[in-house]
DNA sequence: AATGAATGAGAATTCATTCAT
DNA sequence: AATGAATGAATTCTCATTCAT
């Protein structure tokens, strides 16, 4: 009854809210993951949230609807481990270590999020996907773009995206080559990855100082 | 063995019935590209090969066994594109002038085969196209292995497959920038995945006599 | 009767809980007469009344109880029409003149309540509407029946019920025709109603003095 | 093998087919009767029609196209009825005599269609029945006005179809009432209604000779 | 009393696959 | 061997109703 608590009633029923869609968002990354897009179903998705099928259809109008707030959930949080790792210094290191960092970044995200590397790698299939999986990586793409930005500001701005977009999508098509090898191949793979990018970049982007 | 005493019915009948296979095949290829591997019915597929399902059934057990026949098939016809284009002579090119011509053969071949690409780039999505998937750009990576051998046979050769893979990895995933490009950045792309590839290999692989 | 001996906290909690329910009616005759009573939904009705389902279904246990309530409330506004309308001064009209009050009273009625005409003419569809459209009518031709003792009181009781059923229904029937119609032909379609309905009343009805 | 019977030998599917879509429409019309369009399932419609609700899916693309479906054999088998009932002798005849044929071929019509009923007078409730309810009474009321056109060569067009709907919507709406009322009433009611279209069109219509 | 998030049974519709002809 | 009608499990999504807050 007191006044003064009631907007604090609200809160937890917002933050219950959006607990549940992440529950939700979690259990689809999962799901997703799993099957795939097209052969998961709603039901699976909500069971595995532990919610109710209403509940779901409650957050999301659809099943595409699910993945795109997955996939700006991933954009989101993939940005912020960027941020994190990617601070005005790294963009001063010599390209080698830089390419480290941001790779490094990425493999790391993808570990930790199973739903990561069907959206970033999910090519033609269902219409659904291939949009949305586009999408993300046109996202990442320009978040990339801002990074070389960084350390090759006189490059051509169309140029700098061409880089970029390459860079995105080699690194989309060759991390599944890691974590599909044995094992002990694994940072061989990885290892290769950065060559390949070093070789790209480097006479185009190269470092700064040359030394 | 001797097929000219074969029965004469049979041998038409044999060939009517690869001949139906065919149709078969490019039916499902145009339906899986146009609408997704998912979203292609076999009803469809069996329309548009101007058959019954009836029939569809009689030479393929299941949706499944459509993707494989039809992957099988594209890396076989791949094979051949490759075989004819890749003399030995090819092999004593300048990397430069080598990769051109791998690169020319398959985008060559995907120009004229629409559903190459999205079995060639097709990932995490349903569990059956992946594998497809994953599996046809094994069996490539195998082919383009072979051709690094020719060029260059003192290298390891689980470098070489390595090799092969990350090149074939790549390829499939920057194809789909040139395709999705404005048409006059398409050449633009291209010669930027040349680049890549150039980059990559030549230190490992090198120009035989041009060192 | 004495207001202001009332609690004072109840009246208005009570006049608030009138309120809304009128809204709810107010609301659901809406949407019923938009989508039609199986396609509306308890949410809708709500959300068009400003109040939340929980609420609704305070006042209301079900989907039908809200229909019936609706039918009520016609019947009672109807009711209250026709006793305006209808004093003993107009019991002595000409049937001529006594049905143009009434069919006027009527579609009078009917524009200012566009939940009445669905409600009114609803027949077979959902076993609920159609008991409720069947009640409502049932009741209206009572209330007809009580006018027609007004102008005949000589007449069999049971003849008397079944002419105003006949009437009731046929108008009920007919005034969609009205509204259907283009906008010249409304008047010529209520004209003819009226000629319907006199041609079948005067030979058992008939004016008083017959003059 | 015979060719000759060939064409035989696809008419037994076709009269399956046409059979199984009769039973199916049979079936909608026993369930709409019972419980009303909304309220219908499909795949109660195909359990009573002893089918696979996949097999309804072949024939009608989905639930509103039956309703259209049997409004369209309710009219057509109407009109056989009405056709049958009325030769030119029949327009020959009284009045009174005329309208009998005509609402006893109805009542009879009515009486062996449990889903006449429900279509012919259903009014507002779902788009969908509203539509085809509508859409056949406008229908029964060009027969009738066909009907009306040869007793009455004379009458203008316009006023000769405005009759014919007054009339059939004024069945539509007074059947039920004799089908509602007790037993021994009924026929009361039907006399009523004939009392009253004749009342109504006797002015307009005559008897020809009776002039 | 009011709220609206949560529930889940149930509806329409699709489609891979079978099998009688 | 060919056909395509028939099947029904499975899927997406809705909505009346409940109940914790």
């Amino acid at each position: 009854m007191a006044p003064e608590e009631s907007p604090f009633r609200r809160i937890p029923q917002q933050a219950r809210g959006q607990q549940r869609i992440e529950r939700l968002l979690d259990a689809a990354e999962q799901v997703f993951a799993e099957v795939g897009y097209d052969a998961a179903t709603t039901n699976a998705i909500a069971a595995r949230a532990d919610t109710s099928i209403g509940s779901l259809y409650q957050f999301f109008p659809n099943k595409e609807a699910i993945l795109h707030a997955l996939a700006a959930r991933q954009l989101r949080l993939l940005s912020e481990t960027l941020d994190c790792e990617l601070t005005p210094e790294t963009a001063a290191l010599p390209l080698g270590e830089f390419l480290d960092r941001i790779l490094g970044a990425i493999a790391q995200f993808q570990a930790s999020h199973v739903g990561f590397h069907p959206l970033f790698t999910g090519a033609h299939t269902s219409a659904d996907l291939a949009h949305a999986a586009f999408d993300l990586r046109q996202a990442i793409s320009q978040r990339i773009d801002g990074l070389l930005a960084l350390r090759a500001p006189s490059l051509d701005a169309r140029d700098r995206l061409l880089y970029a977009q390459v860079c995105v999508n080699t690194v989309a098509a060759l991390l599944p080559l890691a974590q599909l090898a044995p094992a002990d191949d694994r940072l061989r793979v990885v290892a290769e990855i950065k060559r390949l990018l070093l070789a790209y970049l480097s006479p185009v982007i190269g470092d700064d100082g040359a030394g």
